[in-house]
DNA sequence: GTCTATATGAAGATAGAC
DNA sequence: GTCTATCTTCATATAGAC
């Protein structure tokens, strides 16, 4: 099945107000219980609307659950952006910055609820996986590179891949508690600042020119 | 239900040739494809056994999915011991042997299929993500804050928090394809050895007390 | 313990009226 | 476009013979 098409498809349509329902209804119910475990009646009770509506919107179940991640990605990458008056900052509070908002966002509800979703059905839906990586991981990513980048240019920096050092840095912000969020082990939101000092303060260590 | 009862009930009876085919086929088959795609007759033929034959041995395919998880999970926690010969090494080569080890074993087929499968399934099975957990990655966290402890103790390395420090180094050794690998993304293992050594020597940067 | 055959129920999808 | 009612398929689980 080809996804991608099948959305377009369905999102050429009119706006309408059962179709966001629909989509609101199958968003909650497939992150909340998954893929397998989310029955197309539960969504219909959900949405307040019959089955038949659905699949007049929506070519089938796997259309549908494609419709709801694609415009799931879509939001969080629109939040995703980074501001652009970093250069102004020095390095240090500039990297605190990204590294704050980095874990705000990775650990949202939103962000981690999405994940795991597309990780179960990444085996089932080949080409969900580069959908939701480029939607949000990758695009966070290039944006760090772009950042290293300028401060290389500027020499604040000194390194030879900032695409590995960007990798590196958000890794080492994801720690351990990444997983363990991904796995609904709890985790501490209270750490984060300390966690986005300890990051920061390492990168420098490696990384910067002068002592910041 | 609960799981590890379930479990250990089974676990209990007496050795049995039908019972491993059983739990072979269902490892292979679950991890191939899910929990939720994969049906008891799909075991059934991939065991050569008869769908009856599986319910005699277990109470249902939940309880047949946690003995795979637990067995699985095992599995994986005798591979990832540290070697306990590491502080007659210098800093840079135990910790670059640690990273390596921790790679392999991360990106292993084996780790990121089970892992694919438990956050996929651990809504459903809330108990399993934390048996993975401590079974694996927790495990080895606590093997490399064990190192740093003895380093720190010898006055090799300088720092508050092991524990942060451990998370660290391990989350900057997953950087960015320890997520693409999850999401089903192409992953290069040719630069896992360049990978580790930049791990190290950001590790060593920053918490190295004489350089090494 | 193991098999064949079957009961039971759930879930995806559709027909046809309005 | 939307609904009610239904079709069809398939998966879990079990009954009963050997």
């Amino acid at each position: 099945m080809d996804m991608t098409s099948t959305y377009l498809s369905s999102e050429s349509g009119v706006h309408c107000r059962k179709r966001e329902q629909v989509l609101d209804a199958a968003r909650q119910l497939f992150i909340t219980h998954g893929y397998g475990a989310t029955s197309m009646d539960a969504i219909a009770a959900e949405a307040d609307v019959s089955k038949a509506t659905i699949y007049a919107h929506h070519d089938g179940k796997e259309a549908l659950f494609a419709a709801v991640t694609h415009r799931e990605c879509r939001r969080i990458t629109a939040r995703m952006a980074i501001p652009d008056d970093l250069e102004a900052l020095a390095l240090r509070p500039a990297l605190t910055r990204i590294a704050r908002s980095f874990l705000d966002a990775v650990f949202s509800n939103q962000s981690l609820s999405l994940l795991r979703m597309v990780v179960a059905e990444s085996a089932r839906f080949p080409e969900l996986g580069r959908i939701f990586y480029d939607s949000a991981p990758g695009y966070t990513l290039a944006n760090v590179i772009a950042y290293l980048d300028g401060m290389r240019a500027l020499g604040r920096i000194q390194l030879d891949d900032c695409e590995q050092a960007a990798a590196q840095f958000l890794g080492a912000l994801r720690g351990d508690i990444h997983l363990r969020a991904l796995l609904g082990l709890p985790v501490d939101a209270a750490n984060f600042d300390a966690l986005a000092d300890e990051a920061v303060a390492t990168f420098v260590a490696r990384y910067a020119v002068a002592p910041q």
